[in-house]
Order: C-alpha cells, then structure tokens, then sequence
DNA sequence: CGAGGAGTTGACTTTGTTCAATCCCCGTGG
DNA sequence: CCACGGGGATTGAACAAAGTCAACTCCTCG
C-alpha cells in the first residue's frame, strides 16, 4: 500500500485508499441502540488471503498462542454501526468480508466520510493509543469483522513491544493514505478525484485478488461525494462524462474501467513526482516552481 | 493537541495543525546540494519548555543515558532543505527554534504543502518505518533542530520497545491532524479554511506560550495557500475581507486576532460534531441526514 | 405491483481561479 | 541617508468550475 516501504523512492498513488483511522470500538450496546453484533469465537480469522496488508497484527496475535487475546468475529448488517464517536475504545477490527466507512458529523450536519475499508483492512487502528473513538464507523453492506481487544494492547508500552513494529507500518500506511487524501483534495479537479478514487478501488480489488477493470461500488453516489470533496450531483456527472468519452462504463454501481492507462494518465497529472524532480536542488527552493 | 486522549468526547480541532508525516533525513550531503547543516552535539535539546507535546520521544531519549543515540544539533538557514523525497532515511529531528514545512512535488510542476511544523514539533516521524523520505522538508527562516538517529530505532522491533508508547502517540497526534485537514479540505469554504487556519497557528502559539492573539506569519500566502488548498490571491483576499468585517488586523505577515469567538464560530461550522449529535443512533443511519 | 430512495440531468448561481496591473515593504547600493 | 529594485502582497475584471435547486427516471425492496 502506497509503497509502505518506498521500494523505489518513485512514489506512486497506487492502492486503494481505504481505511485511515480511528479506534477500534467498544460495545456497550446500552442505551437505544439495537444490538448490532454478535460475538462469535474467531479461528478462521487470520486466514486472511496474504492480501492482508493490515492484517498482519491479526496474524501475529492469531499465531502467537490461541485465543490470548481473546479475539471474536463480529457481524454487522448493512447500515449499522461498528462503533460510535465517543465509545470508549475496547478493540480494533479486521474486515473479513464487507465495507465500512468511517465518518465524522459538522456542526451544521453535514457528514465527512474519513476512510472506506475493505477486506483485510484494520478498521480502529487509529484510535488504538486513545480511550474514546474518533469517529463513527458504518457498515456499508453485511459484513464480518474479526475483533481484536485493545484492553491488553496499550494498558502498557511493553506489550505493545511484540506489536511495535507491525503497529508502526500500519499506522504508517494511513498516514500516508491520509497525506494521499490531503494533496487530491487540495489540488484535484472534480474529475481528476474521480479518476483517483476509482483506481485506487481498482489497485485495492488488485490487491485482494478481484478484478480490476469490473467492479461494483460499495458505497452511494453522496458517500463517494464526501470523500472526495465533491456534491453527489457533480458525482453524477463526472461518471457519465467519463462514460460518455469512453473511459469507463457506467450501470449503476457497476463500475468498468475500459481505458487504465488514460485514467492514470488523467489521475497523475498532480501527482506526487518521484525521486529527483524538476524541483529545487540546493538552498532557496521554496516555492517559486509553484506557478 | 486535538484532544489527543479525548478527555471530554467532545472532538475540537484547537490546536495548530503543524507537523504531519515524513521521517528523519539523511545527509547524503553528496551531490550538488550544499553542505546545508552543521551537526553539533545536542546538550540542551531536551530543555524543550514543557510545552514539546511531540518531544516526549526526545524527553525519554535524552533522559535515558546521555547520548547514546548519538543526538546532535542541526542548523538550517531560511530556504535551505532538512531532506529531500527520496533519501534515505537516517533521522527524525526536532525543532528548537523556527519553523519548517513538508512538502512534495506533482507531475506538472506544483507544489503541495504537507505541513508546517514549529518548535516542539518533530519532523520526519512519519518516514520512521520506511527507507526513504515521502516528502521535502524546507526551512521558512533560521532554524535549529535537534537530531535523533533513527537507525538504533528501527533496526529491530525490540529497540522500538521502550519508545513504542511515545512513538505511537506522536503517530496518532500526526494521524489526527491529518484527518482534521482532510475534513478542512473536504468541506470547508475560502473563509472558513483561513480562519481554521489561523486558529490552529493561533492555538499552537499559545501552547508554546507565545501570544495567540498577534503573531507573526512564517510562511508567505502561496505556502498557505497551497497547504489550504487554495490559491495565493485567494488567500489574500480572504485576508483583506476579514480585516474589513474587523475580526483580525493584517499588516504584511504580522497578524492580530481580534474577535476570536467570532472567528471560532466560522470555524466550527463545518467542524466535528461531539459525542451524541443529531447523527443515526441506531441502524440504517447512513447519510440521509448530509443534504 | 407499488413506493421510495438512488441516480441522472438541466438551468442557474455561487465560489474561487486566472490573468494582469499596481502597491508596498525591505534590503541594497550609490 | 535616500533612491532604486524586486519579490511578496493586494486588488480588479473576466472566466471557469463546481454547487444548488429542481424535475424526472430507474432500480430495488417490500
């Protein structure tokens, strides 16, 4: 993902964007919401197709004596909750099946998607070092998760030690994902977001093993919109211009890329530039290449 | 710093946005770039006023057997770079006095301002993991950083032990901040942007016990631009209307803030909501209640 | 088979960008 | 000490991009 380990020093946008942040999520089902989950003993959890990238925790508690920590799979129902903003935070997730997005509310209600999360993607990991949830995280279609109580993990630094270095590349990576995020929002076009998003599904379905070329979004026209900073509407439109010039086909959510290399070429137009760029060398580079 | 423990549940974006990924540099002062540091050993780099929220790392380091991480100091002068995408990565520094920002180059010669990060801050912490820097880091003025190798740190997941704490809470301050950038980009107007932009400096100012109420600017309007997502003019226009409604004064980069509640009101509009908002309890929530 | 949410499309408005002219510090050198 | 030069900043006008409002279609689910 994203180069987690800068292989070349060319960084590319490769990938899915996926998951970004946010803590794993307590359950305390009290008040007025309906029980979402059901908790079940997890032994299958870390067969997880080595297109695991962020599973390799799971892996490593999985495989480092039974059930010490207690892991549990976990279902939800389209449209409920994996946990709320503000839950205390008692574990972190690993999708097995399904989509989540994570997503926080303004003031005047409107709603931000943070971060979708597929298969094999840790959903909480970002709010592993805090004791409250930072966001809301939603299933977007029925889905499976594998539960990993947080309780042992940051009760002391030394624990964390067996996980340290399979935490940091994860944390890592949404880091990284986030800063993705940042410069598409801050210098993409509606059209160019578009494109950005719909190959990082297609680098993220790669990576799992699926097609693609073909597939069929998870997430609705106003849910894509949140994410990528744009209006359902404009949404709407960028798909049937790219279907119209005959990049993409476009049925529903039923995706079909039909031209990668121009949707690469029209998505790395702002891109972040490899290795030794036209860029300043030497001092007193600031930004006058900004133009 | 962005409520990094959520005290209260109730998520506000106080706090400067600063610093947010990119690791340690090298000084692979080979090349055609000038020798632009001058490494001194570092005896007061852990007098960091308390208020080094990201220095903790720094704090242990130095407390824990004089230098045996071999810290030293680093001296840049306005204009010159820390490290470039693409070294290798052999430290994380942080600042004592002066502000640097991060940033990465696109295709078409534009330039995206990562973040900006003043004294306390470190710089450099989201490339700890991989082997080369994902991003530029440039002095804005005279700046004197204090040097943390990071080869001991990395080497092994054992050594990240006794840091793991610190490391993953200066990790998930940097993922934090990023999504509240994310969010800023993603639904934030001209205004509201600077403003948000303005309090976040305004708020770290004050943490660092300066004023938060009249400073001085370290970047100029293309550089705030590029990191809010809008353009240089755009950016000086916002500055000019505000000035006229009479809630902040601008004289060249110097700034007063002069009706903070007023400025925080347009800033929180489109911000994180707290604990229970009018958001979906219960299933099926969805976005049906963002138009 | 009917209802309703999701998606598409069009007309119009708003916001921010682009291009360009001008201004204003600030530092330099006469 | 003051004139000059130059980059940063401001401002204006025309333009383009995306948002808003609204009508209408099409699945999908019950």
């Amino acid at each position: 993902m994203y180069g987690l380990f800068g292989q070349s020093g060319s960084i590319k946008w490769t990938h899915e964007v996926s998951q970004f942040f946010h803590p794993p999520a307590p359950m305390t089902q009290s008040d007025d919401r309906p029980p979402q989950r059901e908790a079940m003993p997890c032994s299958t959890c870390c067969q997880m197709a080595g297109s695991c990238p962020e599973c390799g925790l799971g892996q490593k508690a999985c495989g480092r004596a039974g059930a010490d920590t207690a892991q549990r799979m976990v279902r939800l129902r389209k449209g409920e909750f994996l946990y709320l903003l503000g839950d205390p935070v008692t574990a972190i997730y690993a999708i097995r099946v399904g989509t989540v997005k994570t997503h926080v509310t303004t003031e005047d209600g409107r709603t931000q998607v943070l971060a979708f999360h597929f298969p094999g993607d840790m959903v909480g990991l970002d709010s592993l070092v805090r004791p409250h949830y930072a966001s809301y995280a939603t299933a977007l279609e029925d889905t499976k998760l594998c539960l990993f109580a947080v309780d042992a993990l940051h009760q002391n630094a030394a624990s964390l030690a067996p996980l340290g270095a399979q935490l940091l590349l994860a944390l890592d990576g949404q880091l990284q994902r986030a800063r993705a995020v940042q410069t598409m929002l801050a210098l993409m076009t509606a059209e160019e977001r578009l494109v950005t998003f719909l190959l990082w599904l297609a680098d993220g379905f790669a990576l799992r093993g699926f097609s693609s070329s073909a597939f069929v979004l998870r997430m609705s026209r106003e849910e894509i919109g949140s994410f990528i900073g744009l209006t359902l509407e404009t949404v709407s439109r960028q798909f049937s211009r790219l279907a119209e010039v005959g990049l993409i086909t476009v049925r529903h959510r039923t995706i079909t890329l039909l031209d990668k290399p121009a949707l690469r070429a029209i998505a790395s137009r702002p891109m972040i530039v490899a290795q030794a760029p036209q860029a300043p060398i030497g001092r007193r580079a600031s930004l006058q290449d900004i133009g």
